[in-house]
RNA sequence: GGGAGCAUAGCUCAGCUGGGAGAGCAUCUGCCUUACAAGCAGAGGGUCACAGGUUCGAGCCCUGUUGUUCCCACCA
């Protein structure tokens, strides 16, 4: 059957796909006669689609899975998705609201029906759709942070951690979304650089003896404030600390206390003290016994303390009192202020600080254990300068605040009675342990990233000792962004410590960000997303895996440009047409035997090739063991196209078509064979699509054996030879194209060498590689007047082209050509004749200079003889 | 206010523990050579941001400068 020209992904994919999948081929299960490789997939939010996140996140895993499981371990990449608490609940939310029903129109029970059905409907979606990408994850242990196991684990994992008084209940000032209504952890609090005012107000003495000019940029909670605090050494306030001030608009006497928090050099010196409702104030308020005042409601409405500002939003509240303020004349100053302001990471809206009853984890700890592991190296970064970050954040850490005001997620195993106890327990009690009263649960749900914390051993059974869990825990490795390194990573960290003993990986890969082809992150906002789905549509999956991965280094942001994926589509359609002519030539010879022959029966070609791909599988070996899947990708792409199809593919052509055609078909299946197994992590479709066009073939590529370099099959001499006719090719091509001889004329090629005998072997390839009429080979030069002359390493080559050669230019040309080669004689003769480069530098290192100047004398005395002969020297 | 990344060919980026500057795309020249024009063969193009330093030797290590991006940080 007659293959056509180019390689169309859009039938082999999903086809493959579908086998594999069906084969069980992405299964792992315990086998104590294997290593264990488990990776974590990232769980995406049931919220999403597909976007080019999780391809930049997926593919690497994907790579390293199948490049693992090649490598015969039981290979596990186990997928899932997370219920993503306060992400899922905004959306839903947002939906009733487009029915004009609330929360609380509807009830917890509906809501939460709701969101399941929700969950039934699109939670599947992204799992779905990483089909496409080729993921070979193991869909058959798929989880759900929510599912029943996960909860169980997070239900466990609670109570351990409250059991040990790792865990409180504690009244705090917390970051709090007045839209989202709930306390948000201190990671869930994004900084916005916003420019604001900050206002000067005066605040008088009783009898006006005296006055206090504090700046603020939150006027709307001065109805708050229960002081006003300077320096203790600032002189122009030192009369004042002791004494009161009116509390303007509300008329309340509050004190001037003196607090080292307090900058001299900021503002007025002065600062007004709202301990409700501003995390240091909270702390000032506390040093001071000041008490709490609290005049906002969680929707960021002012509440019944705000005296005639009552039941405004914080916003409206501003611009009234900022009003106020200057009718009354005591707001001295307006002036522009640009500050970060925090916002909630899901809505976007400014936080509050409120104080309120919340769950909270004890991090110190925790930490001091993650950071002993880290440090031990227990877990490994790369690239290595996330662990500075990582460390930073860690030794910086405040107690974690757990409880969410939402309905979606783990609802907190506490439970409350008039008595005044607090139950913590697994199962819901009837009733309370310690009077006997009703019980009511704690309304709260747990932070979604408390479950996903738990996800490198709740999924694999925990709290059972299941043996997915004895083998596969600590996992092998992590791939996700950088962005996950607080919320996500930190937890793990923290967590698979305390709760396993043990850290949760090995090592954590970061993905960079991708970015659009301008270098602006992909956001819905800008509308400049590309979605993953089109390009493979486009494409096909391999290609685009291809591109994510190559032209970025390890953690480094990088652009997404069509180019790259077009490019890699037409390494897809190369490898394609080599497989095509391959299999042209295995079914003009039949039924032969395909097996590798023995070297006695290798032609130099064969040698050099093989002797090339015992390189680069352990190049490309090398650089996945180290994470570097640029590199490892940039060398089997090279291999294939510059090396393989270039070169070899061509030198096959000849003896393809005598005798010895057997021999050399085996060697090109068996390279070929070799380069789709290497390329198969990347592009996992087309190589098992031509992988199985071919003979040979095991069921899947997919778990065939990686390969692995053999020394048997290195030949250095003879590679050496075919490098030195391949210098002469291109030399001659070169020539030729420099003295534009029609491309259909045919040369002729004398070649000198001492190396001569040997290479004749060679001369067929020269002669249709530059289109020679006849290669000739003699042992010393030729009179070379009317000749085009080339040197190159090992080898001369002489092109009797009287008609075509300018002896003026050739004279030019010979010249150039001896002084570069005297320019690079000079260095390396200064280079070893510096003594200091003898001795220190590494032993091989100098070998290699003494073995290039050996080379380039040779080449200089060739082309000394060569001006001589055009009558340029004596 | 701290910390980090980046600055290499016209563009996008590689360059592993220091040992003669690379790829893809773009440009130019010639080719439908029976696997592939999504291809083949050739060519041009770089003071590796700047200034110092270490070293026999620096794109790579150190210091500083400039530009740029990001992270952390509750100066109201």
């Amino acid at each position: 059957m007659e293959l056509p020209k180019t390689y169309d992904p859009s039938a082999v994919e999903p086809k493959w796909y579908k086998i594999w999948e069906e084969s069980g081929y992405f299964h792992a299960v315990p086998n104590p006669e294997k290593k264990p490789f488990c990776i974590m997939m990232p769980p995406p939010n049931i919220t999403g689609v597909l976007h080019m996140g999780h391809a930049v996140d997926q593919t690497p895993q994907d790579i390293f899975t199948r490049w693992r499981r090649m490598q015969g371990y039981e290979a596990l990449w186990l997928p899932g998705t997370d219920h993503a608490s306060i992400a899922t609940e905004v959306k839903i939310v947002e939906k009733m609201a487009s029915e004009g029903l609330t929360k609380a129109m509807i009830g917890r029970e509906a809501f939460l029906e709701r969101a399941w059905a929700w969950r039934a409907e699109y939670g599947g979606t992204i799992v779905r759709q990483s089909r496409a990408l080729g993921s070979s994850a193991d869909w058959a242990r798929e989880r759900f942070t929510m599912d029943e196991g996960c909860s169980r684990a997070v239900l466990d994992v609670f109570m351990r951690l409250y059991n040990k008084g790792l865990i409180y209940r504690g009244h705090r000032i917390v970051n709090w979304c007045p839209t989202c209504k709930t306390a948000l952890s201190d990671a869930e609090v994004e900084f916005e650089e916003q420019q604001g005012h900050l206002w000067h107000i005066r605040y008088d003495a009783p009898d006006k003896s005296y006055s206090v000019t504090v700046a603020t940029t939150r006027p709307e909670t001065m109805l708050g404030d229960l002081a006003v605090a300077v320096h203790p050494e600032d002189a122009r306030y030192k009369d004042i600390i002791g004494k009161t001030v009116i509390l303007p608009l509300m008329e309340r006497e509050i004190p001037v206390v003196a607090d080292t928090y307090c900058e001299m050099e900021f503002g007025t010196g002065a600062v007004k003290i709202t301990p409700s409702h501003d995390p240091n104030d909270f702390e000032v308020g506390a040093r001071h016994g000041l008490g709490l005042h609290t005049v906002m409601h969680e929707d960021g409405t002012i509440n019944e303390l705000g005296g005639q500002f009552a039941g405004l939003d914080r916003y409206a509240a501003r611009k009234a009192i900022v009003q106020a303020l200057e009718a009354s004349g005591q707001l001295v100053k307006t002036e522009g202020h640009l500050h970060n302001v925090g916002t909630c990471y899901r809505c976007h809206h400014t936080i509050e600080s409120l104080v309120s009853k919340q769950w909270f984890v004890s991090m110190k700890p925790l930490a001091e254990r993650a950071i002993a592991a880290v440090k031990a190296g227990a877990v490994r970064f790369v690239p290595e300068r996330m662990e500075h970050t990582f460390l930073h954040w860690m030794e910086n850490i405040r107690d974690w605040c757990i409880s969410r005001q939402l309905w979606w997620g783990h609802r907190i195993p506490a439970y409350y009675c008039d008595c005044g106890e607090i139950t913590v327990t697994l199962d819901a009690p009837d009733a309370c342990p310690h009077c006997s009263g009703a019980l009511r649960q704690d309304a709260d749900v747990l932070d979604t990233w408390f479950s996903s914390g738990l996800w490198p051993f709740s999924t694999l059974g925990y709290p059972d000792r299941t043996p997915e869990l004895e083998y596969f825990y600590p996992n092998t490795m992590l791939v996700a962004g950088t962005d996950l390194i607080f919320f996500w990573i930190a937890r793990m960290i923290v967590f698979g410590l305390e709760v396993m003993g043990e850290v949760p990986f090995a090592t954590v890969c970061f993905n960079g960000i991708l970015r659009d082809a301008l270098g602006r992150k992909m956001s819905k906002s800008l509308g400049n997303g590309i979605d993953p789905l089109e390009v493979i549509e486009k494409y096909g999956a391999d290609s685009l895996r291809y591109a994510l991965i190559t032209g970025a280094s390890v953690g480094n942001d990088s652009r997404f440009r069509e180019e790259k994926v077009e490019s890699a589509r037409n390494f897809c359609n190369k490898l394609y047409n080599a497989a095509r002519f391959i299999r042209m030539q295995v079914e003009k010879l039949g039924g032969a035997d395909f097996a590798l022959p023995d070297a006695d029966s290798l032609g130099t070609a064969e040698r050099w090739i093989l002797t090339r791909l015992q390189e680069v599988i352990e190049q490309i070996t090398a650089h996945l063991e180290g994470f570097d899947l640029n590199q490892a990708g940039q060398k089997i792409y090279d291999f294939i196209w510059g090396s393989f199809c270039d070169w070899y593919i061509e030198l096959t052509k000849p003896a393809l078509q005598g005798d010895g055609a057997g021999n050399t078909l085996a060697v090109l299946l068996y390279v070929f064979r070799q380069c789709l197994q290497l390329l198969h992590p990347y592009m996992p479709f087309i190589t098992e699509e031509l992988y199985q066009a071919l003979p040979g073939a095991e069921a899947t590529i997919m778990r065939s054996a990686w390969p692995v370099a053999c020394d048997s099959l290195r030949f250095a001499a003879d590679a050496a030879r075919m490098e030195t006719v391949m210098e002469l090719v291109r030399a001659i091509r070169n020539a030729r194209a420099e003295k534009q001889v029609p491309p259909a004329q045919k040369i002729e090629v004398l070649v000198v060498s001492g190396d001569a005998t040997a290479l004749s072997a060679l001369g067929v390839h020269i002669q249709r590689l530059v289109n020679a009429q006849s290669v000739g080979f003699v042992m010393d030069a030729p009179a070379s007047e009317g000749a085009i002359h080339i040197i190159v390493n090992g080898a001369e080559a002489y092109l009797p082209l009287a008609s075509l050669v300018d002896m003026e230019k050739e004279r030019a040309r010979a010249e150039k050509e001896r002084a570069r080669l005297e320019g690079e004689i000079a260095r390396a003769q200064g280079k070893l004749a510096n003594e200091g480069f003898i001795a220190k530098a590494p032993p091989a290192v100098v070998e290699e200079e003494r073995r290039k100047l050996g080379a380039l004398l040779d080449m200089l005395e060739k082309a000394v003889a060569r001006e001589t002969s055009l009558g340029l020297r004596e």
